[in-house]
RNA sequence: GCCCCCGUAGCCCAAUGGCAGAGGCAAACCCCUUAAAAGGGUUGACGUGCGGGUUCGAAUCCCGCCGGGGGCACCA
């Protein structure tokens, strides 16, 4: 009998693992095993490995885990999403370089992970800061730019005023940098975009491939932020203007309800076709509108504001003049910037109304009341009135219908737009890609020719990276000024960095290949490997980092470099370690250091109380469970394994059956359990199993009996993907001596052992357990059904004939009196 | 405001149409012990947030509330 003593067991089995590499991936190609690929959304070194990671990883290890024990061939790889703006920002307080604080954060998490035991094959680790990762972004974007897919413009873009750089759409979150938090303001800049609404229709449609695989809500994010919706574009006359307008509606069928037409203040349209004597009032209304924060500007409870720009538009459909106002509740970047208001079915064109005393015109016969009078629009469905040729028509109908006139006429035609915009990547800040570009007076745009890249960055430290607007790259004059790859005359880098998702775009392809130098991964490699099977990571990249990798996979597909269309079959979602219910901050000093818990509990405690503490998606308050526990039952699981009194290699044939059946029966469950991602009740059933053996050993057959091994080695292969240390040493004690429990195979459950000679069947009279029968587990019906009827205790309860019995055998009989 | 998810024992959670409890925490008690710790064991719902409905049978399905969490929020 020996203590359980967790430290001591991690330094010894660490080392035995790094001598062994048990994780490697197979490379060899005559390798007939079914290949699996596990990832983890890998980390960014901010510092040490913290709770959150404790979770994931630990999660993530289950199920690489269980693959290995299954003998497939699994790469599981980790690496540094190691770019980005945290290690500026320590570069400059400390008068460093970017690169010392990253590399050592990242020689600290490594470090950390070897001690958490996870699965990782280390010999595919890369970091996207390396030169030789970052190359093949330059090398991507050039092939993007070559398509068409990445191009340079100017409009209002997304600034954050706090890391002083443009933040993508998605970046934005309720009008606060996703980033820092801090309110994001609009300015006019020219910025590269990668144009991802090219792939709005596939990203939307492949998510079928994802249905299943995927969180719901995931799916359901990405759908709402792609926000596809059918409906007409229609040309409006302008008075006074040649060309005329396009207004995207969804809403065709109130066409004869536009009493006003709306331009959103920042278009071009608005600033030109505004009318002289309007002119002064639109600007001074232009101005106020840029002074909001997007925050303010996008409130919908906010009051409607806007101007007349002294112009009419001209409905196409009975020639109706209507008024031309500006406002800002209309959009310059969806659709034309342009609508056709309806107030009297739409809510927000009927506050307009209302405010400026505009006319409400109803269109379809809901049965509500007016809306110039309630002030509530009728959106629903009805009948159409004042229409013309619409009179009388459904919604449906209605819409069809005038497609088709619009259409015969030349004034529209059925449309379909996305909310999803284009991603803008650049960034004016150091630590990151630099955007292969150069920039010549004659040639304009230049790519970088390929055999030139990388691109590295030049070397800034300190206060020459303090954020300034612009780029820090633009002050590295020597950097900046080259010589035009086409012309050969004087120009100039671009001096913009590539937004770090650009990096975990196709971070995953590049770990089928690490080293390759021909390409950023090799087609073959990823032929092999690709794609992932399981993926793992928070929630909070749902329309990030989850969105662009899918448009990346799907560019590459285009380019013929991958031969799949999605990325990541299967998501899993963790939830957040929290603490006495709320979030940990050092504000709050509430925070909870995975480094103390696992000195005070060990690795395998702690994993095991991530993994145990409820199903992965939910969040674990710390407050709420109890490590310590996980540590006693690790010990017990411990003293099992160790209490074994045969010799490996017995047969089980002999061994108690009763405890043989449990642990078939454990097994089962728990592969079951297992593939359905449900680990924590999976965990319950070891520690079942744990009982059923000790018990077995205090006062049943004894420590001596197969069945008691039989028992505890299948608790230390099962325990093993959870508890890696303790299973180990068990594996070891059990006799399993020069190996790793790791790749000792998953345990099979026999059929002949899952069947029970009895089950207890419940009879029921009128929905209340009467009486319990021991019955054959294959009784038929008939036979159930008299033992049933023929039961005292029920009959203590019938007075007659039932008027029903249900059947449901071998478990069940209700006997409706 | 709209949409989605979730409410089971003091707490974390099982049970997905068939006996409400698998597992853990906490609590109480018992065994072991000179004692304590460690170890071993025993004990818990009068009904699943509330109110209706469907069904022979509902935690599970449907409707309406209440509470919690999340997403979207001028996208025409």
């Amino acid at each position: 009998m020996s203590e359980y003593d967790p430290q001591a067991l991690q330094a010894k089995w660490q080392q035995r693992w790094e001598e062994l590499e048990p994780f490697r991936a197979g490379e060899d190609a005559a390798d007939t095993r079914e290949r699996r690929y596990m990832l983890d959304m890998f980390p960014y070194p901010s510092g040490d490995l913290h709770m959150g990671h404790g979770e994931v990883f630990a999660i993530g290890d289950v199920v690489a885990r269980y693959w290995f024990q299954r003998g497939y061939n699994v790469l599981h790889p980790i690496g540094w999403d190691s770019f980005g703006l945290p290690a500026e920002n320590a570069a400059i307080k400390r008068n460093a370089h970017p690169a010392e604080w990253t590399y050592a954060n990242i020689e600290t998490q490594a470090t950390s992970f070897r001690r958490y035991g996870i699965s990782f094959d280390w010999s595919r680790r890369l970091h996207t800061s390396d030169p030789e990762y970052y190359r093949w972004n330059q090398w991507l974007f050039n092939r993007f730019f070559e398509r068409g897919l990445a191009y340079r413009k100017g409009g209002l873009v997304n600034w954050c005023p706090n890391d002083q750089t443009v933040l993508a759409n998605e970046q934005v979150v309720a009008g606060k940098c996703e980033r820092c938090g801090a309110d994001v303001i609009r300015r006019e800049l020219t910025q590269w975009y990668f144009k991802i609404t090219d792939y709005a229709e596939r990203l939307l449609k492949d998510m079928e491939q994802l249905e299943g695989g995927w969180p719901e809500r995931v799916l359901t994010m990405q759908r709402n932020w792609i926000g596809r919706s059918e409906g007409a574009d229609v040309l409006f006359e302008i008075e006074g203007r040649e060309e005329p307008v396009h207004v995207y509606t969804t809403r065709p069928d109130t066409l004869f309800g536009a009493t006003f037409f709306v331009v959103a203040v920042d278009a071009a349209l608005a600033d030109e076709i505004v009318t002289d004597d309007r002119r002064e009032e639109f600007e001074a209304y232009r101005a106020e509108v840029a002074k909001l924060s997007d925050i303010e500007r996008l409130s919908t409870d906010k009051e409607k504001t806007g101007v007349f720009l002294g112009r009419h538009a001209i409905n196409p459909v009975n020639g109706e003049r209507i008024p031309v106002w500006a406002a800002d509740y209309v959009l310059s970047d969806y659709g034309h910037g342009a609508i056709m208001a309806v107030p009297a079915h739409d809510q927000r064109d009927l506050d307009f109304a209302l405010k400026f005393g505009l006319p409400v015109k109803v269109v379809v016969h809901t049965g509500l009341a007016d809306p110039g009078e309630t002030g509530e629009a009728t959106p629903g469905e009805g009948s159409l009135v004042n229409s013309g040729p619409l009179d009388g028509l459904s919604k449906a109908e209605a819409i069809a219908k005038i497609i088709e006139i619009l259409r015969a006429e030349g004034k529209g035609d059925a449309s379909v737009n996305f909310r999803l915009r284009d991603w803008l990547l650049s960034r004016q800040r150091f630590w990151g890609t630099p955007i292969p570009i150069i920039h010549c007076l004659d040639c304009g745009e230049v790519p970088v020719p390929d055999d030139q890249l990388p691109v590295t960055l030049p070397d800034l430290r300190g206060e020459a990276l303090a954020p300034k607007g612009v780029s820090p790259l633009a002050s590295a004059t020597d950097w900046v000024n080259v010589e035009c790859p086409k012309c050969g005359g004087r120009a100039m880098r671009d001096t913009d960095t590539m937004d770090t998702f650009v990096d975990s775009s196709w971070y995953y392809l590049r770990y089928c290949s690490p080293g390759y130098t021909d390409g950023p991964f090799d087609v073959e490699q990823v032929r092999k490997w690709g794609p992932i099977d399981q993926y793992v990571g928070g929630v909070e990249h749902a329309v990030l980092h989850l969105l662009y990798s899918r448009f990346f996979t799907k560019v590459l597909h285009d380019m013929g470099m991958v031969d799949f269309t999605e990325p990541f079959l299967r998501l899993l979602n963790q939830g957040q370690v929290i603490n006495g219910g709320k979030a940990m901050s050092k504000s709050l000093g509430n925070g909870v250091d995975l480094g103390q818990q696992i000195d005070a509990y060990g690795v395998d405690a702690v994993r095991l109380t991530m993994v145990f503490a409820g199903p992965p998606e939910d969040d674990i308050d710390w407050a709420d469970v109890s490590p310590a526990a996980s540590q006693k039952f690790l010990a017990r699981a411990f003293r099992v394994m160790d209490d074994v009194a045969s010799e490996p290699g017995v047969s089980f044939e002999g061994g108690d059956l009763e405890l043989r059946k449990f642990t078939h029966r454990t097994i089962d469950e728990v592969t079951k359990l297992v593939e359905s991602h449900r680990f924590n009740v999976a965990v319950a059933r070891l520690m079942e199993l744990t009982s059923a053996a000790r018990k077995a050993i205090d006062s049943g057959p004894g420590a001596a009996d197969p069945a008691v091994r039989e028992a505890a080695e299948a608790l230390a292969v099962m325990l093993s993907l959870v508890a890696p240390y303790t299973a180990e040493e068990g594996w070891e004690r059990l006799g399993r001596t020069g190996t790793t429990v790791a790749l000792a195979g998953w345990p099979v459950a026999e059929p002949a052992l899952l069947v029970q000679d009895s089950v207890t069947c419940v009879v029921q009279v009128a929905g209340k357990v009467r009486d319990r029968l021991e019955v054959s587990p294959s009784i038929s019906e008939d036979e159930l059904r008299g033992l049933a009827l023929g039961s005292d205790k029920v009959r203590a309860y019938l007075d007659g004939e039932p008027r029903k019995v249900i059947v449901r055998a071998p478990k069940l009989v209700n006997i409706v009196p």
